[in-house]
DNA sequence: TGCAACTTCCAAATAATATTGAAAGTATTG
DNA sequence: CAATACTTTCAATATTATTTGGAAGTTGCA
């Protein structure tokens, strides 16, 4: 295959998948674009590659920033800003996992520590609690998982898994 | 907490966390209602709980029971069909995990296979070979421990991991 | 077989989400 | 400080995803 057509595949096939997850199609696609460039890209370069806006490129670019996929960085006598993606693919997990769960599991994990201890004595009462319960120690224990598997070396903790786990 | 607040508030919330992951909002929510409910519901059922439509409530049991997350069950005597969750949530994490891995997960581990052997010779090239590597090392192995961890006992694997990394 | 009682399908309507592009804002330079 | 080069914002628009409701299909029973 082609440099080329790989590179656009890679663009397109991220932006679907980023699309299945909470992350959007151009956000993805614009971390495609910037994972497979050799060079820092400007707003610009981002703009003509995907044929997007340039409000929809920035607002992804400052996105990605926020997810920590993505840095500013300064060229010498320019005076735009260029982006680069963290190329570290470990550490690109680790952001997206970490902001993923801060996002939706932990306010999960919250809301079912609460609700298991609903009101009421009757069986429908106690069903609940009984599926709460399970939920939240279910959800609190991948919490916990994620926890230690992003908080120092994910590395690590992958490559003992599968090796564990073989 | 009231069980009829509780049970509202899991709903809404299954239903919002479910929209943030591939699964929809209503179908999560058709989930959640059945989750909750210590009877089996009819389709009906589900309407009314949720205010939605026929064609809506039918469509998502279907897609809920294609997911392996509801049964189908028949009520002597009764003409219609009832539905129930699956209430072990060890079983519908595993399930949820297996469809996404199946539908995204995998897919893109292959076209990361392919996209590594890309031709050329030049940096930009071997740039992008070593990044679709990198990503395909990275998918391999979060797939390859998903699918031991579903295979057979997610319990113990999920409490093994909780207890060796601590 | 024909008639309910129910389920499924699907085209059209609606709602939710993403994108655009022009205007406003900000920093840098001469 | 004013001109320039760039970034950010946001209301309007386009796109995509979801939901509806009625028509078509199925099933079981008298």
């Amino acid at each position: 295959m082609e440099l080329h057509e790989a590179k656009d595949k890679f663009i397109q096939a991220w932006g679907a998948f980023g699309g299945q997850w909470g992350i959007n199609r151009s956000m993805a696609q614009v971390h495609a674009s910037l994972l497979v460039s050799p060079e820092p890209l400007s707003t610009e370069d981002v703009m003509e590659q995907l044929n997007i806006s340039r409000g929809n490129a920035n607002m992804n670019l400052r996105a990605l920033i926020d997810w920590h996929l993505v840095d500013k960085v300064l060229k010498a006598g320019e005076r735009r800003e260029f982006f680069q993606a963290e190329k570290d693919v470990w550490k690109i997990a680790t952001h997206i996992t970490r902001e993923r769960k801060k996002r939706e599991l932990e306010p999960m994990v919250r809301l079912l520590g609460e609700l298991k201890q609903a009101a009421g004595t009757n069986a429908e009462a106690k069903a609940f609690r009984q599926t709460a319960a399970d939920l939240h120690d279910l959800t609190s224990r991948v919490d916990a998982m994620l926890e230690r598997s992003t908080r120092s070396d994910v590395q690590w903790f992958l490559k003992a898994a599968s090796t564990i786990l073989r």
